[in-house]
DNA sequence: TAATAAATTCAGAATCCCTTCAGTATTGGC
DNA sequence: GCCAATACTGAAGGGATTCTGAATTTATTA
């Protein structure tokens, strides 16, 4: 999942980057509002943390623009300042959540998981579909009422799975959510083919039924 | 645990801070009604203990407010006059318990481990897990009804793991906790490594299943 | 202040799993 | 049915992650 960090504080912006990385995060960091425009317009983001006052301006500003393009999905308002009036601003311009600064990373990171969750899964904490179950927070899935133990990466690959749930979804795609680079051109999906392996192994072996399904030339389905 | 402390009276702030830091809480302290609702905003407190009458206003003000947030989770209304006004309204604004001045340092430590309990444990203030039994008041640990000796630390890092009991907990976030404080990132692991190897072996060595898990790649997990 | 316990750091060892690879199977177009 | 392209499989190497015991620093107690 792939967030992006408009913050110009370089100290704080790398020990987030850090602290999110190690919470298997992908993210960029943008030290201006220029940059983060950019960055924004170049790339998809599941979660955007925005930083008010920046060297180049003000970050309202861009929420104004992305409220127009209508990508203004998962934006988290970062403020220096615990000014009442930039809370209300912010929120009024439509982003999703507002921390004020300093604050303690663990705090940062539930409130990113949770708009994730929104954003995903409508704001389920628990998927139930028929015998699989899986827990977004305790990062647990059941199967028949029994754990099946995943690897990082295949649970990663299942969420994204269910958050397409019945859609048709690219090699490129999965590539790109798993291996957590930015653009790159996969020379195969080797490593996408034995995650699916083990994956569906794990799940049909504890008595799921195969709910996911390969659709020659065009990528992969969760059907259900 | 963190704690603040929203009291004008230096002398009694400081020495609460002390009383309370001996017992291993974290203590923030705040001499105004404005210091403390930016505290509030800022950091996530376990228990917040507010006096009534303060310099810039009246501490039921900064209740009213944590109200409309939802934030009011642990609360205990200090007052200098044995108001029973106070009390009520107080009370009625959602705080958890009260305390009127002068009180033994005892006595509101006790209130603030009910509290706490309260809000991570259900209220229960002895925890039983098959043949482990934790005394969350007493901050005793039994195997098969033996004592084991943990060290503060190690009490703490069971503790977490109890409350996220069935949950994948990050590195990142049992860091945090287990460090009190700072709002600083560790370059590594080792020392919770330490901590967590250290713990594991006693509760192991004094019979106890080996009930947490290392989940490779995101964290660990009290499994029962 | 000395003595003791605890917390943290360190380096080497052990473990896990991600990726790659080579071979095999399946698919759709002809 | 044949062929090329695509997808799957099991096994293995190597790198990242975690564990461990001991050493060092820090905190606590007498």
């Amino acid at each position: 999942m792939k967030i992006l960090i408009v913050e110009d504080e370089k100290e704080l912006s790398t020990s987030m980057a850090t602290y999110l990385q190690r919470e298997n995060y992908t993210c960029d960091i943008a030290y201006n509002v220029n940059e983060g425009r950019i960055k924004m317009e170049t790339f998809d983001y599941d979660c955007i943390l925005l930083d008010i006052s920046l060297p180049d301006g003000n970050g309202l500003q861009i929420l104004k623009e992305l409220k127009v393009d209508k990508k203004l999905d998962g934006v988290i308002i970062i403020s220096a300042k615990n000014s009442l009036d930039d809370k209300i601003a912010g929120l009024n311009l439509g982003a999703d959540d507002y921390i004020s600064k300093p604050f303690h990373l663990s705090e940062l990171s539930a409130r990113i998981s949770a708009i994730i969750r929104r954003k995903r899964f409508q704001g389920n904490t628990v998927l139930v579909l028929n015998e699989l179950t899986v827990d977004l927070v305790a990062k647990t899935v059941l199967v028949h009422n029994k754990p099946v133990e995943l690897t990082r990466k295949e649970f990663d690959l299942l969420l994204y799975l269910l958050s397409n749930k019945n859609r048709v979804i690219s090699k490129n795609a999965i590539a790109e959510t798993l291996s957590g680079e930015d653009v790159h051109l996969y020379d195969n999906f080797d490593f996408l083919y034995a995650h699916m392996k083990n994956l569906k192994k794990k799940l049909t072996g504890a008595g799921c039924a195969d709910y996911i399904k390969s659709i020659y030339g065009m990528g992969y389905k969760f059907a259900i």
